[in-house]
DNA sequence: AAGTGGTCTAGACCACGCG
DNA sequence: GCGTGGTCTAGACCACTTG
């Protein structure tokens, strides 16, 4: 790890801190996700195999080996045997539903269409810069749509970006994918890894419940969603309005 | 494993099976779960150290470790370094309120009281047998209960249990416990490892509007929850109305 | 056939909990 | 001081993928 002449569990000799040291594994780990996040293996990328990797890093293979398992479990890279470690690409239909928590009542998995109604950018509210973690009143890109399964809306939605790294957003790609997390990824270069909801009762109102073709007051399940990247930064706000009439939200625990 | 003239990668040699055989780590994590479901180790219970439990199977350390940190990362044991391995007893409150998902809006969880409304046997409904996986018309124990916080009144439950199991619930204990997975672990050696849930948006009507004090319809939250084992087998059904006016309920993913 | 990750073994030392 | 699980090493063979 450090020199040659390290014998076992010798790593950061001169530190006296407590812990003392990271294990080998830990301190492995976080090297290659630190490579990941640079750039140096952007996702599809295939790491060189476990062999030169414990070489390069002068650890055995075993240690090494144990890294790349967490990172797996973590779901930051997928290991296949025969072919290698290949860094995660959220971008196959699966993954990206991922987040998708929606089904019928069969339990079967909804691929919803989306029509955007409005993009801007304007001075964070209060809320909102909590909750994605900016300074107050910083500028948002805010986009509002409706999503809808089989020509029946469903899903209100609104979605809140952070201008300073999401801006362009607010004009290009002329017309916005349904799978917004892909965009984030292949344009910004962000990775949503893990998302927190919290999701209440509401009532159809205003705007809508015009889009969703509702009568003021019918029940809707409201969905705020913090989207995070890998190291737990916050990406995205999304307040979104669920006519839970032919669908439920599904999770387990 | 088998013989001691058995080499390496041999267990049950005479299987031409796809897949020949299944690795033996994963061979020694379903035997050891085994004894654990047995109730051979109940939860509280030290495992045997390693190095015992390698030498009785006939196997090297390190794999007898794989099949317990798989088992410690399905919740099934926990490790303690200098203290052994143990079967894990979901009876702490962090674990019991594991299955709680509502918390206050500030972030902080909630600990209701219970008042039980009723308690009855009856024959289980066509979706009540389904989602418990009874025949239909099997009978099922049927608990309705209110639990509040501060006094405050807000979810509306009704538990179902089939009778072949927990029929003894519809009368003792006289006053049944706020944590009832934890009464399913003691004295029924039911242990609740995961649960399935269908969030969806309703109103409040009738016995429930009455209960959480609210007017007809009122918006809930409605949670549809199929409580299950190590083994997927279901335990309990639950279904809550949840007042969400004062809290959220709360996820990731 | 060559190269990858997956499994299994064997043995060393370290860090922790407890008496 | 002793026994526990945690870390690390080294090397073997197996199963899968690709050319």
């Amino acid at each position: 790890m450090q020199s040659p002449t390290d014998g076992k569990q010798m790593n950061t000799p001169q530190t006296p801190l407590r812990p003392v040291s990271m294990p080998l594994h830990r301190q492995l780990r976080d090297l290659l996700m630190a490579r990941i996040k640079a750039g140096e293996w952007s996702p599809g990328t295939y790491l060189p195999p476990e062999t030169r990797l414990a070489e390069d890093y002068g650890v055995a293979v075993g240690t090494l080996r144990k890294a790349l398992l967490d990172m797996a479990a973590e779901g930051v890279v997928v290991r296949r045997q025969g072919k290698g470690t290949v860094v995660a690409s959220h971008d196959s239909d699966a993954v990206l539903f991922r987040f998708f928590n929606l089904r019928r009542p069969d339990g079967s998995t909804l691929h919803p269409e989306s029509r955007v109604l409005s993009r801007m950018r304007r001075a964070a509210s209060s809320p909102e810069a909590a909750a994605l973690g900016l300074k107050p009143g910083a500028d948002v890109v805010c986009i509002t749509r409706v999503r809808e399964v089989d020509g029946t809306p469903i899903i209100f939605e609104h979605i809140v970006l952070d201008a300073a790294r999401f801006g362009a957003l607010e004009r290009t790609p002329e017309l916005l994918p349904n799978t917004l997390y892909q965009l984030y990824q292949t344009d910004y270069g962000a990775t949503v890894h893990r998302a927190r909801e919290q999701i209440t009762a509401a009532s159809a109102t205003g705007t809508c419940a015009t889009e969703l073709a509702l009568h003021d007051n019918a029940p809707l399940l409201h969905v705020h969603r913090v989207a995070l990247d890998y190291s737990g930064t916050p990406l995205e706000l999304r307040l979104s309005w669920v006519n839970t009439a032919s669908l439920y939200y599904h999770t387990e625990v």
